[in-house]
RNA sequence: GCCGGGGUGGGGUAGGUGGUUAUCCUACGGGACUGUGGAUCCCGCGACUCGGGUUCGAAUCUCGGCCCCGGCCCCA
């Protein structure tokens, strides 16, 4: 085959894409119970609101070009700073707080490997000018929510804050180039590799200890208790701690308490400020986190006015797999529901002219274009799932009738034509 | 970028230490069967990932590319 796909791209097949479209549909219903409004943006942007503050990591994963202008431009590999950055062009003055949802693709230059391609779906969303932790935990529900609502099971919302580790950083006077590297590390959770680096860069034993303590907690919310114990009297850690401690709270009286805090947490992107989470379902091989997200301060680094900004996004093609790996029955639409069959071709014009008025009537409707003798026409009805034919032929015609099959129980009956619709209708939606 | 396993009709496969027409299932088209589907039978269509090398002869051996699967790095 000499036309082949670029590697790590799919093409989406009919059955797919309608489990696509359902997770789509259902995702973007959620978003909207919580009023958020849909946006798009391009695909491709100028390199460099990429390149400025998202990281080094990205930059060897960006797929770059120039166009014909010379300019430097590049594939999304994400949506956040896309989000950010429309923010700034045309929202900054809007009443806050601005609640933006988006589904949309973005490429990473990268190995493809189980979960992981070139091309993937993003559906996520941005909340500018919400105050924490409240906006934090209302996100964090909606998260949930989403994939309870899809009847994902078996996840698990990991939630942790950045300023408690900052925090004791701070205190320990560790410059910030070094606090991202030692991020980067918790973000592994090498926990061997992060004692060593902290050895090596000479840090306080005290310091130390307490951030291997912090890192390794992990539990529902009775572990905050003993982190308070360990920040001791560091206010910004404080801070943070009464943070999370409200983001906490918002979710519990939402009802949602299944969580598990996690200080480990640090995400790849250097951006992440405050409250940070992140969604794993167990069973998808190497890339068993399907969401990420928190509290960022990308429009200051853009060089917006301050707002807090709090956003996270599903990957959604793994959200689609943890379904499938699940065995989740996913409600599916039918191709069409009815199918007209003329049984002698004197008769096609008749069909189509009751096809029309189905489809008119709203109801999916496929009549015969290939010119198939009536025999084919049935067990093709059959391979689309039709649940019900419509017999079309003379000699019922002469009575002014069709007939009307049920393809489940296989009964059929003899319908006045100018009841079909109807009798169809009523079969179909009652 | 690195490591391992792969690539045979549309889908799934057999063959593989070189040698006629490349196996089977399924799907698809037609027929048996001119108003009744999922059954059966018959006929048909259709493939060795690409390029180089070894050879009288390569699907088979060999080198390289491309792509797929899994893992590392990193990330969704």
């Amino acid at each position: 085959m000499e036309l082949q796909r670029p590697r790590g791209t799919r093409d989406f097949l009919f059955e797919e894409m309608r489990k696509r479209k359902y997770v789509e549909e259902t995702l973007r219903r959620v978003f909207e119970l919580y009023g958020y409004q849909e946006i798009k943006t391009p695909l491709f942007e100028d390199l460099s609101l990429f390149t400025l503050k998202s990281g080094e990591g990205i930059m060897e994963q960006i797929y770059h070009f120039q166009d014909k202008g010379g300019r430097d431009l590049a594939l999304r590999p994400e949506l956040t700073a896309p989000v950010a950055r429309l923010y700034l062009n045309q929202l900054q003055k809007s009443p806050k707080p601005i609640k933006m949802y988006y589904f949309g693709s973005c490429f990473r230059y990268e190995r493809p490997q189980a979960g992981r391609f070139r091309q993937f779906w993003q559906l996520g969303c941005e909340l500018m000018g919400g105050k924490s932790p409240d906006a934090e935990g209302e996100v964090i529900a909606l998260a949930a929510h989403c994939l309870e609502e899809l009847g994902l099971e078996d996840f698990e919302i990991h939630i942790g804050n950045l300023g408690i580790i900052r925090g004791i950083l701070n205190q320990a006077e560790v410059s910030s180039k070094l606090q991202d590297q030692v991020m980067a590390i918790i973000d592994k959770g090498e926990v061997e590799e992060l004692r060593n680096f902290l050895e090596d860069m000479g840090l306080d034993d005290s310091y130390k200890n307490i951030l291997l303590e912090l890192i390794s907690l992990q539990g529902h919310r009775e572990v905050l208790k003993e982190v308070e114990r360990m920040v001791g009297d560091n206010s910004q850690a404080k801070d943070a701690l009464l943070e999370l401690t409200g983001v906490l709270n918002v979710l519990d009286s939402v009802g949602f308490s299944n969580y598990i805090v996690n200080l480990g947490i640090a995400r790849g992107l250097d951006y992440y400020s405050g409250t940070v989470f992140e969604i794993y379902v167990h069973g998808l091989g190497a890339q068993k986190q399907i969401s990420g997200g928190g509290t960022y301060n990308l429009i200051e680094l853009f060089g917006g006015e301050e707002v807090e900004s709090t956003g996270f996004a599903f990957g959604f093609d793994r959200v689609v797999e943890a379904l499938k790996e699940q065995g989740t029955d996913l409600p599916l639409k039918k191709v069409v529901e009815v199918f007209v069959a003329p049984i002698s071709p004197e008769v096609r014009l008749k069909s189509f002219q009751i096809a029309g008025r189905l489809r008119k009537a709203g109801i999916p409707t496929e009549t015969d274009l290939a010119g198939k003798k009536f025999k084919k026409l049935l067990s093709h009805a059959n391979n689309l799932k039709a649940g019900y034919v419509v017999l079309v032929g003379p000699r019922d015609l002469e009575q002014g009738q069709v007939t009307v099959k049920d393809m489940d129980s296989g009964q059929q009956e003899l319908v006045d034509l100018e009841d079909v619709v109807d009798v169809l209708t009523e079969r179909i939606r009652g």
